[in-house]
DNA sequence: GTCACAAGTTAAGGTAGCTGAACAGAGTTG
DNA sequence: CAACTCTGTTCAGCTACCTTAACTTGTGAC
């Protein structure tokens, strides 16, 4: 199968690992949890909440009786901390190693935090935990970096090793910016 | 809002995206593109294609005449390039930064690109780009990285500034690795 | 021209995830 | 124990995206 259809296959899906976010957060902040707190937590209906319990059962995360509490099993608990720390690290790399404003990393890191597989987020932890650290290659690579321009900045097929022929800080800009940035389209071999 | 509800609020969904990139990429293969092209590429069928073209239309990222062919607007042509360089830069950062597997990278990749807000992508892209390049900073970084096991391999608190006092790491692991790591849950305080 | 077939569309139906309204269990109060 | 209130569940209905089946359109062979 394609991959882009394995989307929707994943383990969990974006509302499925909130909810046990939010369940194992309760858990830990009061000690039991309830239709209602997860309800308050997340903005969305009792009946949603119900609903989305009994999937969650049925998928082995979570235990519910009737009218009682909720309790995550095992896997519950393992996938609620693994993507918990996900959103950690993704928050922590985002903010403090690519220097993006704290609420753009919070909001990407929430959107991508179950999307990203454990090999990677492995290596990403190991990235930015040897960047923040006192390794005088880590060091003198922060200063460089910060005082880097870019290595794209100058749009000259060849400049930059993850380009190639065209630049891609172009197509990455948001709509609104590209009028402001011209210069790069009126190369020669700019098509029109 | 919740943060975590605005994932379905995205401007393009992640079918959507798949659907403007194959709709791009027809075009520039072959300088038109029908409906079957598009179900054959992204594997779906004709059906599925017409009922996304009709949203598409819509939210006016694409033309489409009854039993005729397939443009892309200007913005949908925009979302597409926009995409497509978001999964090129994810690609390169995964393979060869964080140097993970080949398919696992072009797995990630495909499933982040179209969540992964511009300025993230554009600093992703100027950090990739420095990581790569000849600077003396750079080359002695890649080399001290490559050497170095993780900064967050003792699991002594303190030891790793983004875990803090419990080891991000455990949690990262997939599950069939748990039971490889079973000290940390043999603690005083695990329950059970 | 008409027949046949490929290509595309519509229609009906399924899953996921949400909502609000109505109903049901459980606990408090008198 | 009856009534009132909370809390939680069920139900009907919504959107998004997909499917298959059946129908429609356009096109080339003869």
């Amino acid at each position: 199968m394609e991959t882009w259809k394995r989307f929707g296959e994943k383990e969990v899906s974006h509302s499925m690992a909130h909810y046990l976010q939010a369940v194992a957060a309760l858990k830990d902040e009061k000690g039991f949890v309830r239709v209602g707190d997860v309800a308050d937590r997340l903005g969305v209906s009792k009946s949603g909440v119900t609903s989305m319990l009994r999937t969650l059962h049925t998928r082995g995360y979570v235990d519910h009786e009737k009218y009682g509490c909720v309790e995550l099993t095992a896997t519950g608990r393992m996938l609620a901390e693994r993507t918990e720390s996900n959103r950690r690290v993704l928050t922590v790399f985002l903010s403090d190693i690519l220097a993006v404003p704290e609420p753009v990393a919070a909001e990407d890191a929430c959107m991508i935090e179950h999307l990203v597989s454990p090999p990677v987020m492995l290596e990403l932890l190991r990235l930015t935990s040897f960047m923040q650290s006192p390794h005088p290659s880590a060091v003198s690579f922060r200063e460089a970096f910060k005082a880097s321009p870019g290595a794209c900045a100058h749009h000259s097929p060849g400049t930059c090793d993850v380009c190639g022929p065209s630049c891609l800080r172009d197509s990455l800009l948001p709509p609104a910016r590209v009028g402001g940035l011209q210069h790069i389209v009126l190369d020669e071999d700019a098509e029109a």
